[in-house]
DNA sequence: AATGAATGAGGTTTCATTCAT
DNA sequence: GATGAATGAAACCTCATTCAT
């Protein structure tokens, strides 16, 4: 009966937090921001509704609380990337090339890592068009993509493994095909098209392309 | 004092679809799907609320009816290509490069025809997740695009243009960035990502890589 | 293209009058009165709905004129029940017995004519109890079944073929056996309960009843 | 400072679960079914729209529960008619006569006790024409009170008591003169007919009936 | 911190009725 | 007389959020 310590209590919120995230996610996924209640969330995280208004402000806060989540996963995966990269112990210098491959395995590993995510991603993008938070996170996260996507190209340009091209636009490239591939995959099924080969197989082609001087298509 | 013929009727009543569509057109676009409400899609259009269920059997039905236009539109652009491209008058068949290229512009081309349009399909795509029938003649859609693509593949490696590669997956591809291009110039804003612009060159570049044999790894 | 002559629209008129109360008839007793909407009898009558309001002012008159029909053809059986008897052909005054029995053949005969009567007149009591116009008719109704009632105990017991009762609160029977009867059969089914069976079988108990100096039960 | 016990959240849903169906019953009982707004009922029991859909899944699951209810309180009153009877604490067994004027005198107390219960019966009625659930709890019901008279009536016939006559169509009699005579009171009013008065003068007709060997014709 | 009964604004939908043709 | 497109009032119901316990 003696009242939980500070570190007792915090440690509580945590889970609990976390637990509705989880379950949020959970929910979000099979039904879709609108068709979720706070009661379904309520449920399936075993607590009270009242509950998951002392953790979020709003279904729209914890909506974005979820979003957020995994967009700092992403972030950090992306970063984390380039960090290792960074550390003098590489004897060499990593080539563009590796670099690239290395972006794609990165987002092919997401779709492996939690079905439910593509879902909740659609759900996002949808959000994101009328949320300026929700916006800004999203372009946090592509403006990061595009940033090393950018690096990357420029080394390999000016190395000379690349030839020259429109960077900036080009820039947006993995982004697209991460998101275009994530949408047709959750409409379609992974039957039907496999986000992860899609990447990995546009990569490589994109790689190739590259390497070439412009055939010249009039396009 | 007589009362309207059929064909009156049948006027009245396609003009006031058309209208009431274009109206919901104008709504979604602004406000999203669930965010829409009736009653500003009967005010746009300047009739009653119950006009409207004349019409169409419900909101949902409204949305269906909508993205269902816009879906044939889509197709019809692509049959249209191929059918063009069939006629005998041709002395010369056109290339795979020239085909595909095509395919290009029409995509773009949806673009600049209808500024509203990418917000819509955004919201499509959040409800064909959902939805059975959505799901459907999205996939129907997507199966003429990738057929046609598959097409341009096989003819461009038969003739030699273009290397061997994994036509199956590939095929997705302008699908995977058309949409791609889309939610992030949805999103981002066209300052941000010109989707034109990125459809473009992507082509170019995959293109390119058609050419020559990959010099990559496996990655 | 001549005009019709004013006998040719009134013939048109009464058809057509008739055709929409058969309409409303079949679909009223299917429906219920509030599940019924003016397009569906529209429909079944085979005009259009405006016409519905050439004929009748509204819903609630459309189904009142449609009670008030079979009203006054029962009002006019009890009535020609007894017109018949006070024809002076009739070489000797029929029997009491022979009134009550011929009241009950009058009620079995309108559930055999018509197989949909009863439905409506579930709704037309649940109507009638809201409505003062449809109260009123219902208590004509009564009050001439009443009477005649009345008459037959009145003559019965003066003849001395019926024992003394309250002919006043019994003159009610044969409306209240008659209706409860039929609510019965409505909803349960006439396997389960047989109106015209239950009517036969309670007269003639009843008739026996009277024969009797009373038991003297203590109720 | 701590939540409610669970004892105490039963109590305010039954507290509150009463109090709905009070007020439910009262504007029903007012209005009619159809005439009667969940604002309404809402008003009456102080309660929001919003609560009434805690306890009550729509408002006809709340119409059936209201009926329900005293469909249960008639099938207890007639039950316990006949579960005191069994005690074996009589020294002599009931006679035949004596349970059919309870049966009468347990119809009566029913007027008596809620004045508002009768307009509530006719909608129940009108109600369970379209619904499969209400029919089958008042078959239930009509089977119960069905089964007592029958036996009844095959007692007094097996100990001599009355003469032999069809059991199988007769024992509807005490609902369908029940029904009638709750029907006519209800439209027409207690002063034209007295329910109580035309079930006690009824049975005691009928039960006069039963002691005479029929002198009555076949109609 | 946790609960869950209560709220109430507001959305979609229905349908009797009107009226221009 | 006949038509059927149009109306618009209002009803049922949902659900995010609050707050007393």
């Amino acid at each position: 009966m003696s009242p939980r310590t500070k570190e007792q209590n915090e440690r509580i919120r945590r889970t609990r937090r976390r637990e509705i995230l989880d379950a949020a996610h959970q929910v979000f996924a099979e039904r879709g921001f609108h068709d979720t209640r706070m009661s379904d969330i309520a449920q399936v995280a075993g607590v009270s509704q009242g509950t998951l208004y002392h953790y979020f402000a709003s279904k729209d806060d914890l909506f974005l609380a979820l979003c957020f989540t995994w967009a700092d996963l992403m972030e950090a995966g992306i970063k984390g990337l380039f960090a290792e990269d960074e550390s003098p112990s590489a004897s060499e210098k990593t080539s563009a090339a590796d670099k690239m491959s290395a972006m794609s395995h990165l987002a092919m590993a997401f779709f492996r890592t939690d079905e439910e995510l593509a879902p909740v991603l659609v759900e996002f993008w949808a959000y994101a068009l009328r949320s300026p938070k929700a916006t800004e996170r999203f372009r946090a996260l592509f403006e990061t993509m595009q940033h090393s996507y950018v690096t990357i190209l420029e080394d390999g340009i000016a190395s000379g493994e690349f030839k020259s091209i429109d960077v900036q636009t080009l820039s947006a490239l993995p982004f697209v095909v991460l998101d275009g591939a994530t949408l047709l995959a959750s409409i379609l099924g992974r039957d039907t098209v496999d986000p992860g080969l899609v990447i990995e197989k546009t990569q490589q082609l994109v790689f190739d392309g590259l390497l070439v001087e412009s055939g010249g298509g009039e396009s």
